[in-house]
DNA sequence: ACACTGCATGTGTGC
DNA sequence: CACACATGCAGTGTC
């Protein structure tokens, strides 16, 4: 550790001396300790190149000439600057000149390059960029700057190679430097920040990022009082930028958590802070900080630090008279936020500022509210996996009084002196808004976004956003169409990632079902029962279908329509009849249709360049398809049953009014099986009427058999009701009205009735609506459904699906909530009723024509 | 049928 | 990979 330069303006001078080495850090080194003068830096920060014999060319970051430096006397051809980066000898004098005389201020921004011993002493962060920004001038060169430290925050990363010596921080490591070095939690008086008012073009919004940080630091001694209640901080200007506040007790533990520096480097677009911008003032920005003191606040995440501004908290300070001490905060999830009351409290924050408790029954504790009310939770944990899960239960009261739902952050504070407990809430201005953003950030700074500026009536503490929304409503306006899609999936937080998919991923999922629909077979073990109808033989199964081999369709007009299917051990491709149905697992052996090509050795019918042609084809029909299938899917909105099946899939809450297209459907689940859920989540469009694929055919089929059985149940039914009490079955005939009266021949070859029937019956055609959540072979579903006679069942079977969905109002079901019947027309209603009965047929039973 | 309770489980994240 | 935590779920109680 010898020959390493001690950065502090006023121990520099000493060269070389001996280090020492300190705490562990974060990023896995340790700190190196100054003997001389005690100031800790992170081992990486020192160039090695820079400071080693190696000799290594640099470009200066201001004037971007090309400088050599090889060793430690070239430290007064090049200087480190503070941003980042090195500069030359040159311009890094001017650049600090040009500061100092914009730098009357005494917040204003000092540049300290390190190598100058004639710098004047390490200053604190708070003589920061905020001070500078009314320098026009200074901003092109803070950009070069901020690109040294990040290429390609600013700019495409085109000289990342030249800072190789220079750390660089991952946005967590600075917010958790940013309150290292005195950005804790004051009430007490504040000096007064800068607040410059920037004028803010749009590209200017990585420099405001870099304000917002800066003026987060710009509230000296705060640590003071929460972090190191004692001892004086020194703070230590590295020479890429980065400050420590360090106090002169660089063995204590706190020491471990405050030993990295802080790189000064904007926050990345989109992060929360910068929402904050309009709001110009630098203490309204809301940044995390740091926790104050309690048991495992170093090991509190950085999502769970407060994020109240300070004049949030100063204004809180004041209407409680009391001095408030953020502790932590979170954003309420969908179970925290739902009627089952308990508030998941991060481990770490139960642990570190709620009492201990032994007992998972727990304690009560009281905590105000920001309306001083007071509340009584039952603070306890559940064991879960040799840990605690730490809940407050009876939380439900409170949140209702709060009207918070998920999404929403919930903050913890404490009131001093007393230790009292006192929460607050911040809306989450995402409430409307799609928040995967927010959620694949990944950041909870993200929620910061939250306005958290007063109320008028001071109804509530750092909570009210109402003007915030008012703001970015219009803003969202246009918007306002895609939001509607975007509203079911609400913010439940950073950590719900599970349950949310973006539509593109459901549209994966829509022509992945699609595809899966032709892959359907029959179960293999299951012995069919043999119906007949109407002279055809069909197979009907018990068990769901499972899926078959993939096989591709050609039609070449040579040769008629085809079907080829590849081996599964050779991978050859073998021509199967049209109708053929082959096993998940298929292979030559298993060709029973050409004798020839049983076998693996035997050649491939078709030649390369055809079997290409074929592939290529097939893949072309698919693009097509799907790009069809896409196009379709933009230009509908999702609704009815697709918006429900889409939301099956993606697993929303359902209990969100914005999905209650469909909420005939209440019990629907992810996973639910039930007629509405098994649908292709793909909606209309997909498969024409008049398609005659296998699936299809399968369902239409399925479709006459369920009309049949349902017939045959009815006349049983009937014929028992009518003989108990004909005169009510007449009463009732003639109070339905309308009746429709017609005749169905049938030929049921069923087990159960081997003779053939013929019924006539009248029915009544009412406005009835099938219920989706009853199984069609159920016994009960004859209630659920307009009681159907055989009279309109003939004409059912002959048309089945336009006629069943109209006489039994399936379509009112589907479209009636959104009308869209009468935008979409009858076709769409043909076939998404269509798809709704092939999709729901397929989930029960699959049949397959025998003849 | 619904609410409540306690625990289990799966996923995401940080180390 | 271990842990935290969001949420599911079975068992039980209550109306």
């Amino acid at each position: 550790m010898g020959s390493k330069i001690c950065m502090n303006a006023s121990c520099q001078t000493a060269t070389t001396h001996e280090w020492k080495r300190g705490w562990p850090l974060r990023s896995g080194g340790h700190a190196l300790l100054c003997y001389n003068c005690g100031s800790a830096y992170e081992d990486s920060l020192f160039c090695d190149t820079f400071h080693s014999e190696e000799p290594g060319w640099r470009e200066c970051n201001i004037c971007s000439k090309h400088l050599h430096c090889g060793c430690i006397a070239s430290k007064f051809l090049l200087e480190l600057l503070d941003y980042g980066g090195v500069g030359c000898a040159s311009c890094a004098r001017s650049w600090r000149l040009h500061l100092m005389q914009s730098d009357e201020n005494p917040n204003g921004f000092s540049f300290l390059a390190r190598n100058n011993a004639g710098d004047s002493e390490s200053i604190p962060v708070e003589n920061t960029v905020a001070g500078n920004n009314n320098n026009e001038g200074g901003l092109p060169q803070l950009c070069r700057l901020l690109e040294a430290n990040e290429p390609g925050l600013l700019h495409p990363p085109k000289r990342a190679s030249t800072n190789g010596g220079l750390v660089q921080f991952k946005q967590e490591e600075i917010m958790h430097a940013t309150g290292d070095i005195g950005t804790g939690f004051s009430n007490v008086t504040q000096p007064s920040i800068g607040s410059p008012k920037f004028a803010k073009p749009d590209n200017m919004s990585s420099l405001l990022d870099m304000r917002d940080m800066h003026s987060s630091l710009s509230q000296p001694s705060l640590n003071m009082e929460l972090g190191a209640p004692s001892g004086t901080t020194n703070f230590v200007t590295f020479p890429d930028g980065t400050v420590e506040g360090r106090e002169h007790t660089p063995s204590s533990f706190q020491q471990g958590q405050r030993s990295r520096p802080i790189l000064l480097k904007p926050s990345k677009p989109g992060v929360s802070t910068s929402s904050e911008n309009n709001k110009g003032a630098a203490s309204e920005l809301r940044i995390a900080r740091p926790p104050a003191e309690g048991r495992g606040k170093n090991q509190l995440l950085p999502r769970y630090w407060p994020r109240i501004t300070d004049q949030e908290l100063q204004q809180l300070s004041g209407d409680l008279n009391s001095n408030i001490v953020p502790l932590f905060e979170k954003i309420l999830s969908a179970s925290d936020a739902g009627r089952i009351g308990r508030l998941v409290l991060p481990k770490a924050c139960a642990e570190a500022y709620f009492p201990p408790i032994a007992q998972s029954e727990g304690i009560p504790v009281r905590i105000q509210d920001i309306k001083g009310r007071e509340w009584t939770f039952q603070f306890r944990f559940w064991p879960n996996n040799n840990s605690r899960m730490y809940v407050l239960e009876g939380v439900t009261p409170c949140i209702q009084s709060m009207q918070l739902k998920a999404g929403d952050t919930i903050t913890f504070s404490r009131i001093d002196p007393g230790g009292k407990l006192v929460m607050g809430f911040r809306r989450s201005t995402n409430n409307d808004e799609d928040t995967q953003d927010i959620q694949a950030s990944g950041l909870p700074n993200c929620t910061a976004s939250g306005e958290t500026s007063f109320s008028a009536d001071g109804d509530i503490g750092w909570n009210n956003s109402e003007n915030h929304r008012g703001r970015i409503n219009g803003d969202l306006l246009q918007q306002r169409t895609a939001s509607t899609e975007k509203k079911r999936t609400r913010n439940i937080g950073p950590k719900s990632k599970r349950l949310l998919m973006h539509s593109e991923d459901a549209m994966e999922l829509r022509l992945t079902w699609e595809e899966a629909q032709e892959l359907l077979r029959p179960p293999p073990s299951m012995k069919p029962t043999i119906v007949t109808i109407e002279d055809h033989e069909f197979e009907e199964y018990d068990e769901p279908p499972v899926f078959g081999k993939r096989t591709i369709f050609t039609s070449r007009s040579s040769w008629g329509k085809e079907q080829w299917a590849q081996c599964d051990d050779c991978s050859k491709w073998r021509k199967l009849p049209v109708d053929a149905l082959l096993p998940p697992k298929w292979t030559c052996s298993e060709n029973t249709w050409d004798s020839s090509r049983c076998t693996c050795f035997a050649p491939e019918e078709m030649t390369s360049k055809d079997l290409d042609n074929v592939l290529r084809v097939s893949k072309d029909f698919k693009k097509r398809r799907n790009l069809e299938s896409q196009k379709r899917f933009q230009e509908w909105e999702p609704s009815g049953l697709d918006a429900l099946a889409t939301v099956a899939v993606s697993g929303d809450n359902l209990d969100d009014p914005s999905v209650g297209a469909t909420t005939k459907h209440p019990r629907h689940r992810p996973g639910c099986t039930c007629i509405v859920c098994i649908q292709p989540p793909s909606g209309k469009g997909k498969h024409k009427p008049t398609c005659t694929c296998n699936v299809c055919m399968t369902v239409k089929r399925r479709f006459k058999t369920l009309m049949l059985r349902k017939k045959k149940r009815l006349s049983e039914r009937e014929a028992e009701i009518s003989q108990k009490d004909c005169m009510d079955h007449k009463e009732e005939s003639e109070m339905n009205g309308t009746m429709s009266h017609q005749v169905l021949h049938v030929n049921n070859s069923d087990t159960e009735g081997n003779q053939s029937q013929r019924q006539i019956e009248k029915i009544e055609t009412s406005g009835e609506k099938i219920d989706l959540n009853c199984h069609p072979n159920k016994e009960d579903m004859s209630l659920d459904v307009p009681r159907l006679s055989t009279l309109n069942l003939v004409d059912t079977a002959n048309s089945p699906l336009d006629n069943y969905t109209k006489q039994n109002g399936f379509s009112s079901l589907v479209w009636d909530e959104q009308g869209g019947a009468a935008q979409h027309g009858g076709d769409s209603l043909k076939r998404l009723s269509d798809e709704a009965f092939l999709a729901a047929t397929i989930g029960w039973t699959h049949e397959s024509r025998r003849d």
